[in-house]
DNA sequence: CTGAAAGCGCTTACAG
DNA sequence: CTGAAAGCGCTTACAG
């Protein structure tokens, strides 16, 4: 029992189960850690205590004690995109057996909300840190990350180099597969729709690279963005009904992600459009969202569980203070559904 | 400096910063938490040090020092399953205007796992407990939960009463409306196809009600299921096939959730199956999934933000030693989609 | 094999 | 308006 009652103390100490054994709170600790030489006698009193009193170690007071922590912090855009939900279960379940556990934020591709996070993240003192690229990153908090020194990994931006290891897709090249698809098809006339792509760099990569491509072959363009529309079928029938509604002699589309390409098919449906024959429709990533009834979507597909194994793994390396390959770079996979004609190779 | 060098202690402390603006570590303290009188002049010079140090607060210790922790737990069986993450995102933007943050974990519907997840909870002693029902939980998961008496509700299972506060839809409820829907539908014949309903004790009430209503009924009833096949379109895909190849007569199908359903659909599109003229179909959840490229999911949807805040304003009620209402039951609402045909009233 | 001392970085409750 | 003391529950580095 402490002198003075402070509010809010919960559960048994050491000093308790140590009472109860009737051993010091230092024996108690290190039969607990499994470190030193104690008895077996000892260790056995020992155990019962702590069961029989619930003891549960407060990890508050030993992170401050050791200096060290066992939570590796996670930043994502969006926990709902599959894309990132898939990614973190593959980093939760390899940092598992490491003992490490993951503390999940979202950023909401939002700069500001990304430097809180990370403050948040930094003010637990991790063993590390896995931020998502693809985020206008504030000077601030690069600022913050440097003086804080913490082992720190970039994940999904494979074209930019940041922090001491980058894990991801090249975007550039999946824009460009995109586009070279379409063009070996011999279309004339290609849209892309997408949104929020002044706050993700990653998907305005794609969508850079892709209309590059496209204009140095001649072949038309035109893009149907919005800064607000969700990124869910939802969103992609939205801007899938104005561009038929604006526009004419459209071939291809090319979506933002699957879930939007799903939504436009949907659309293109209703309004008795037939997919492929008078409209092609491609999207990017490949998750569960590519298969639906009748349509398997044109897509880019590439493993999440990779990227998810690759970042855990770079981060417990930099933890241990060892060397780590500072641009990782996943391949991202065509692959052909039927929601465009293949190209005759 | 301090005088003994640890290892791994990193960023500015409360001393540093008061060097450098030349006060106690005490006073620092005061003016970034904004509390007591501190002239605007040293409030000035402290908060400049703090920047140009980039000093960020020890949560560990001040939670240590303070007996009190922004951080909420969540454990849920799937992260990935979109139910859990409309959920979690719910509960996460209503704790955040109260400057409280969110702490995940995942159970995957093991009893085992859950113990210890609440075990890793219980040892950075959050503000509150948010954990997912449908799990058999252990009796020492109970226990551990009982001696720290931390604030705890539970969500998603309406039906069994449990902790301070219960927050979810009548998965009995859900059960027997998808039955009547078929009884009303005039089917004779009816099966159920679902996975893991060892584990998942919610879906398991949900197939028991439903058989239970049917049998009632005098319909004959039929149940495909697995421990094994994934919870996803694939599994609903490969019990479907199973479920043609073994059986005939069967008029109607109920899945475990929508991305089952869908899946099944899509098997049965594949061997020529019309559906809802030969073969009518329904889901569970209600989640974007529900709605395909030509299919619209008869199903049962709710409010997955309604459950996500009311569990979020409860946890913050026990916390502050507010009682709170026992059981707050969520309304399930029966969605009539294209897979099935509208019973006429 | 066991334990007393000092420290981690903060906060509470006072004293001036 | 400002700060010295004691404590949160652990761990490290010693001493016996």
């Amino acid at each position: 029992m402490s002198k003075t009652t402070r509010p809010g103390s919960r559960g048994a100490t050491l000093a308790d189960v140590g009472r109860a054994a009737n051993v010091s709170p230092m024996t108690v600790s290190k039969v607990l850690r499994k470190t030193g030489r104690i008895s077996e006698k000892t260790q056995e009193r020992v155990m019962q205590a702590a069961v029989s009193l619930g003891y549960v170690n407060n990890q508050l007071a030993s992170f401050l004690g050791s200096a060290t922590s066992d939570i590796v912090c996670v930043l994502i855009p969006s926990a709902s995109d599959s894309v990132f939900s898939e990614i973190l279960s593959s980093i939760s379940e390899t940092l598992r057996p490491f003992d490490l556990r993951t503390f999940v934020g979202e950023s909401n591709f939002n700069p500001e909300i990304e430097f809180e996070q990370v403050r948040s993240f930094l003010s637990i003192r991790p063993a590390g840190l896995i931020l998502s690229g693809g985020v206008k990153r504030l000077a601030k908090t690069d600022d913050i990350l440097d003086k804080h020194g913490s082992a720190t990994v970039q994940i999904w931006d494979g074209d930019t180099r940041s922090g001491a290891a980058n894990i991801g897709p090249s975007h550039k090249v999946a824009g460009r597969m995109m586009a070279e698809h379409f063009i070996k098809a011999g279309l004339k006339n290609v849209a892309y729709i997408g949104s929020e792509l002044g706050a993700d760099l990653c998907a305005a990569q794609r969508a850079q690279a892709f209309e590059r491509t496209l204009r140095r072959h001649g072949i038309g363009f035109t893009a149907i963005t919005s800064e607000c529309v969700p990124r869910q079928a939802k969103g992609g029938a939205w801007l899938t009904e104005q561009m038929l509604d604006d526009h004419t002699g459209i071939e291809g589309v090319h979506f933002l992600n699957d879930a939007m390409a799903l939504g436009g098919i949907r659309t293109m449906y209703q309004r008795g459009l037939n997919v492929p024959d008078q409209m092609q429709v491609t999207g990017f990533n490949g998750t569960s969202l590519a298969t639906s009834v009748r349509t398997q979507l044109t897509t880019i597909n590439m493993s999440y569980t990779d990227i998810g194994e690759a970042a855990a793994q770079s981060v417990m390396s930099l933890a241990r203070g060892e060397a780590v390959a500072a641009s990782q770079v996943q391949e991202s996979c065509f692959v052909q559904g039927n929601s465009t004609i293949a190209p005759q190779s």
